[in-house]
DNA sequence: CAAAAACATAGTAAATCACTATGTTTTAGC
DNA sequence: GCTAAAACATAGTGATTTACTATGTTTTTG
C-alpha cells in the first residue's frame, strides 16, 4: 500500500500555497525549485488538481497559483481523489466494475470497511493543519 | 493507493483456513481452484506468510496446511506486512532509508500519522471477524 | 516406488510510474 | 505591438513493479 509521488508532490505544492498569505501568487517553477521536484512533472500533477477547483491561476508573465479557498475548506479526501485517480483499496471496490465474486467474497466487506476508514481519516483532515501548529500533528 | 493481488489471496487463502474446523487441513492447489487464483502464484504467496509462523504445512501426499493458531490471535497488521513487504504509506518513511527532507518536511507528519492509523486499524482486525457472523463487518 | 503435495527459483509479458520533450496560449511590461 | 514569462496541454520513454508461468526439488503417503 503506497501513495504515489504525484500525491505527494501535489500535497507539497498545496501546502506550499497554504502557507502564504491570502492573495499572495506561488509560482510552479519556484515551488518546484524550492521542493525539489521536476517542474515538468509538477506541471501535470497540478492540472490534475483542476477540476477540484481549488485553485486560481493567473497566466501570463508574472502568474502563478493561488488558493480558490481558505485552506480549512480543502480536505485530503478530495485531493487525495483527484491525485491518485481512486482511492480505492482493492480494484473490486472500483465503481463502474463489478466483481464476479461480489455476492460470495468473505473478504469484500472488510475492504469496504478499510475504504470507508481511510475516506474518513482523509476527510478530517485539512490544508490548515498543515500549516497550523496549534492542530500540527 | 492499492492493496496488490498477494495481500487480497492471502488473505483470502487465510481466511479458508480459518474457516475451517481445528485441525483440518487445506490443500493450496484445492483452495486455488475454489478461489480462482493461480496456483503458482498462490504458492508464492503462501511462502511470503511463513516467516510469520502462523501457518502449519504437512508436506507429501494427502498433505495441506492448517493455522499454527486460532484465528483471534492472528491479526491483519501482521499479515499485511509479510504480503505487502511493508505497509509505509510513502516510501519516505520506510526503515533504513533516511529522507533528506526529514527536518524540513511539512508533510512527513502526516503520513507518520496516516500509516499509525492504518497499522492500529489492520491491528484491531483478527482472523476470527471474517468468519464470525457476530463480529462480522 | 509412484503419486501427490509442499517447497523453491528464475524468467516474462503487461501495466504502471516518474518523469522528459515539445509544443500552444495567455498576459505583463517595455 | 513585441517579447519574455508563465500557465496549459499532449505524447513519448526508460525503469520499476505486478502478476503471473515454467521448471524444477524435496518430502510423505499408500
Amino acid at each position: 500500500m503506497r501513495f504515489s509521488t504525484r500525491t505527494r508532490y501535489g500535497l507539497r505544492f498545496l501546502v506550499r500555497l497554504a502557507e502564504q498569505p491570502k492573495g499572495v501568487r506561488l509560482q510552479l517553477a519556484q515551488v518546484a525549485r524550492e521542493e525539489n521536484i521536476s517542474p515538468g512533472y509538477l506541471e501535470q500533477i497540478v492540472r490534475a488538481l483542476k477540476p477540484l477547483n481549488i485553485l486560481c491561476a493567473a497566466r501570463g508573465a508574472g502568474g502563478g497559483y493561488t488558493l480558490a479557498k481558505s485552506p480549512e475548506e480543502i480536505n485530503l479526501e478530495d485531493i487525495f481523489l483527484h491525485l491518485e485517480g481512486e482511492i480505492a483499496p482493492v480494484s473490486c471496490l472500483e465503481k463502474n466494475k463489478n466483481c464476479l465474486r461480489m455476492g460470495c467474497c468473505t473478504t469484500r466487506t472488510f475492504w469496504q470497511k478499510l475504504d470507508e476508514h481511510m475516506r474518513l481519516f482523509l476527510h478530517n483532515i485539512t490544508l490548515q493543519q498543515f500549516i497550523d501548529s496549534e492542530h500540527h500533528f
